[in-house]
DNA sequence: GTGAAAGCGCTAACAG
DNA sequence: CTGTTAGCGCTTTCAC
């Protein structure tokens, strides 16, 4: 591989004026610039961005930190963001949580040991603490830990609002609520949203709603449990898709029939549910927009634009699939 | 961030007696060690990488190119490839090229510049020319792409044929395959162990071969085709479960009843088979384990220890669950 | 306009 | 055993 001496010593200029044209940037002729390019271009040379790095402390590259990449959620979401990287000439390091506070921090101590340029962290449970003496740009994304940091997130609260309005309009007379962990902001805007539409219900009771931690199995489980303790549940906002798929299993097993007997509606709107049978009615968010919104801003903020706002909310939509859907009780 | 200078100073010794310390490798005074290490811990010196990399070409990152993020069975391997270089205090980075070459050059010269250590390739359209001049260490996984390099693969042929014995055994009368993309090595072997178990069937023809690209849509919309000029299929073996699910939508579009009048075989898997409705019977292929396999094997030659086999095929295992059952026919 | 030289933070001869 | 020094490949003052 050959370096810049190799062109400067092929094109009879000195390092300097190589590495002046390479950045476009200080006056060289235009002569010796044709020159150098032409050298460049024989010798096939590539700048060794390593180097560039050492010098410069930019890397173009950029941490991308989530909870879980099995859960089809973050691959979508992974797509956006490296579709955007790979257009600004950036590269991504994708690096899984496990929503543990130690494999977060350690991600970012090494990352950060190589230089990248920024990160954008799904998570919970870092505070500022974590992030201190950091002058590395931050931005969250699908979930807000820290007030002054940036964040992309969707309207987690209307959504929920949304699903369990549905609900009721097709005429569901007991709605549950599976929800995901406590300490995860967007699982406690959701249980909220359904909190404030059912609480006042006469229905409700605070047994309706359970933890299914966003895990399929933790989901399947606690909606056993929840559908025998109240056969009468004739509907069931959960707090993500694959936990919604989850549930689907569990009124399977349970020999529930989806949507006649129980209506389902999920939150997330990844592909998965498309391809369950029913097929899941969920509340979608604008998973890819969503976290090229997050990309460009972190992009931004590295190159030192400043940033108007720290809140950037996206709607979400009902999409109605089968799993919940106008039945018998359609009178009502 | 303090540097090896910094500690130096602090420490009153030269900054190569620092870096004895640091890489352990020299000799140096036991009570100048630990005035060196007291340094390094009150100034909380962490070495820096790139630097270090600058001069030892050695980055302690490894590339892992697949073509499709969003292919749940690829998360699931890049689980294994992560936990394996996390292990090792090494970084991965996760490249996704839609199986296109160009994606994959560029992903490569990028990582290249960047001095990554090595690359674990999932890809069917590279060739060694590609890699001509990559003094590089690779592994191919899931798809072997030439014949001098590593290959971590499942045994897709014999899967294969296990998928159709089954669907034979449990008395399907004429049995079909939707195929991956033909350009993908696994896939052909996928197909040919259909074949090969087939081919002298009476029932067979050649139409009973559909593409379905590895993808569900294609596969759904393939097998709808397949179905409707075919009504007497009653076993189906599908080229991944990904597919395989777009096979149980399409059965279910024209109301056709999965086991009852139709089984379904996948190959793979992942999780997603057991969500489906119903749970899908599948050939897995143990991922974890090759993933994890392909990375301690890339360590391996990066740390020029010498590779005894080019070639590592895994087990695979038919796992039964609902969408191929014994029926009405067993009486057969 | 262009080149010499210092330096980014580290490693590895080479002396002593 | 330890320090001096020359790089790794690039960028950027500062002279000329």
């Amino acid at each position: 591989m050959p370096t810049i001496k190799d062109v400067a010593k092929h094109a009879n200029v000195s390092v300097a004026t190589v590495s002046r044209v390479l950045n476009e940037n200080g006056y060289v002729n235009e002569d010796t610039r044709e020159k150098v390019l032409e050298s460049i271009n024989k010798l096939d040379y590539q700048p060794n961005e390593l180097a560039r790095t050492l010098y410069t402390r930019r890397s173009r590259m950029i941490g991308l930190i989530v909870p879980d990449i099995t859960n089809p959620f973050f691959p979508e979401l992974a797509r956006a963001v490296e579709d955007v990287t790979n257009a600004k000439n950036y590269t991504f390091i994708l690096c899984n949580s496990d929503d543990q506070v130690l494999k977060e921090k350690n991600y970012i101590d090494v990352l950060r040991k190589k230089y990248v340029d920024g990160f954008i962290i799904v998570t919970s449970t870092l505070t500022n603490d974590h992030l201190e003496g950091i002058n590395t740009p931050v931005v969250a994304l699908d979930r807000n830990f820290e007030p002054d940091i940036p964040c992309v997130s969707a309207d987690n609260y209307h959504g929920a609002k949304l699903a369990v309005e549905h609900l009721h309009n097709i005429g569901c007379k007991k709605i549950a609520h599976v929800a995901g962990p406590e300490f995860v902001m967007n699982a406690q805007h959701r249980l909220r949203g359904y909190l404030d539409m059912v609480a006042d219900k006469p229905f409700f009771s605070e047994d309706l709603v359970v933890n299914g931690d966003y895990h399929l199995q933790n989901a399947k489980e606690a909606t056993m449990n929840l559908l025998k303790a109240h056969p009468d549940i004739d509907g069931i906002f959960v707090g993500n898709d694959l936990m919604a798929v989850g549930v689907l299993k569990a009124a399977e097993t349970l020999a529930i029939k989806v949507p006649d007997q129980l209506s389902i509606v999920g939150f997330d709107g990844i592909t998965l549910g498309e391809t369950t049978s029913p097929a899941l009615t969920t509340i979608a968010q604008p998973i890819y927009d969503m976290g090229a919104k997050a990309t460009n801003l972190l992009m931004d903020m590295i190159e030192g634009k400043p940033v108007e706002e720290t809140e950037y909310t996206f709607p979400v939509q009902l999409v109605e699939r089968e799993s919940a859907k106008k039945g018998m009780m359609l009178s009502e």
